[in-house]
DNA sequence: ATAAAAATCGACGTCGTGTAGAGTCTGTGG
DNA sequence: CCACAGACTCTACACGACGTCGATTTTTAT
């Protein structure tokens, strides 16, 4: 939360801050790639921002709330993106068109999906970030699941359940795929599609 | 690795050393059960196991190699316990005794196990003691799969790839599923299992 | 143009880590 | 019995990073 801006939504100019909120996220994303969260130094973010540490301390309260801000950021063009996204009726598209949005998703941020999920546990604002987005994401799974003919319900077997472990998977699987390339993320891509076709029965 | 101990390994009588040794380590998971690796500090580790700061120095060189050789010993014991398991020749009987040896390890070493997890991207070590653990469950899972008529290799449809999925799958949704309750552990193991029987073409 | 608000700076206090050196305990060989 | 080596422990220190504070400058609105 930036130093005092109560109403910073309705205002035609933009403040001078703002820029540098973004290009405070901005170079932390950048070090976040080249060095790592704990690495990462609050010196740091403020020297590639162009500014000192008291200035940024203006605007964020600590180094977690710099990454928490960034992690909001990114989650939320996820939720947009999400949002965007037409719901096939049809499973077995409905699956296929899952899956490619989530590579894309995590070409795109992959890194800072990643350091989310790290982040988690320790910070529990992002905990929160996450689980929210694992929430969204897991009863998208659950719909798809009734509607390939699945019993609804949270028993085991049923398809609230099966969606967890089925989100579960798909994030684990793209979290280590990211990290080595491209072509690793479109085939763990495959292999999750498929294990999520035979789990909803749709396996021809 | 300890101070200066060369040949530790054959001494009939327990040098001092050794207990101490073992009371850091136990002080050191109950911290992590109670505080979380951040807020622990080496202090308290010390403190909790009746000696000073220096004095711990004198045993491991940082904090982050206590941990290290925490997890170490907790994941020495998992491979035992897998050496141990008799492997079962019906794909059906040896998911369930899989499932069910994954419940107990979750059950006796969940906490050390997630904290493993956590830190194996900041501490190289760490990582590198999991992603091999990673490694024996994942061929184990394959081996089911390939019994249970699943092709071999390495695509996306063919039994390594689905192996490694289902084991990230495992490995999540027990992480999520141990800091809740017991109870939670079980059904998760229950979906799993379904999702993996099912993975395997053996949905009778 | 000027006063209020926003933004920036440099210095300071605190905490946790890891290191250094000096001191103590314990068992073993002469 | 003694002296020595190695195991073990402690106190004190240096360093780095975080977060705070008050003074000061720049920007914005009227």
């Amino acid at each position: 939360m930036p130093g005092h801006h109560h109403t910073r939504s309705r205002r035609t100019t933009e403040r001078k801050g703002d820029a540098r909120e973004r290009a405070i996220l901005d170079t932390c994303e950048a070090l976040l790639a080249q060095k790592g969260y704990e690495a990462m130094t609050v010196g740091d973010i403020a020297q590639g921002a162009g500014i000192t540490r008291g200035a940024l301390y203006f605007y964020f309260g600590s180094k977690q709330e710099v990454v928490t801000a960034l992690v909001a950021r990114t989650v939320e063009h996820l939720w947009e993106r999400s949002r965007a996204t037409a719901q096939a009726d049809e499973p077995r598209q409905a699956i296929e068109a899952a899956m490619r949005r989530t590579v894309e998703l995590w070409n795109e941020h992959g890194l800072v999906m990643r350091t989310a999920i790290d982040l988690s546990l320790t910070v529990p604002e992002i905990g929160e970030l996450w689980s929210h987005t694992a929430v969204l994401f897991i009863t998208a799974i659950t719909a798809v699941l009734e509607r390939a003919g699945i019993q609804p319900g949270t028993e085991p077997e049923q398809a609230s359940a099966m969606a967890s472990a089925l989100c579960w998977m798909i994030e684990r699987t793209f979290y280590h795929a990211s990290q080595e390339s491209r072509e690793e993320l479109q085939r763990a891509s495959a292999t999750c599609e498929h294990i999520w076709l035979t789990s909803a029965g749709l396996t021809t």
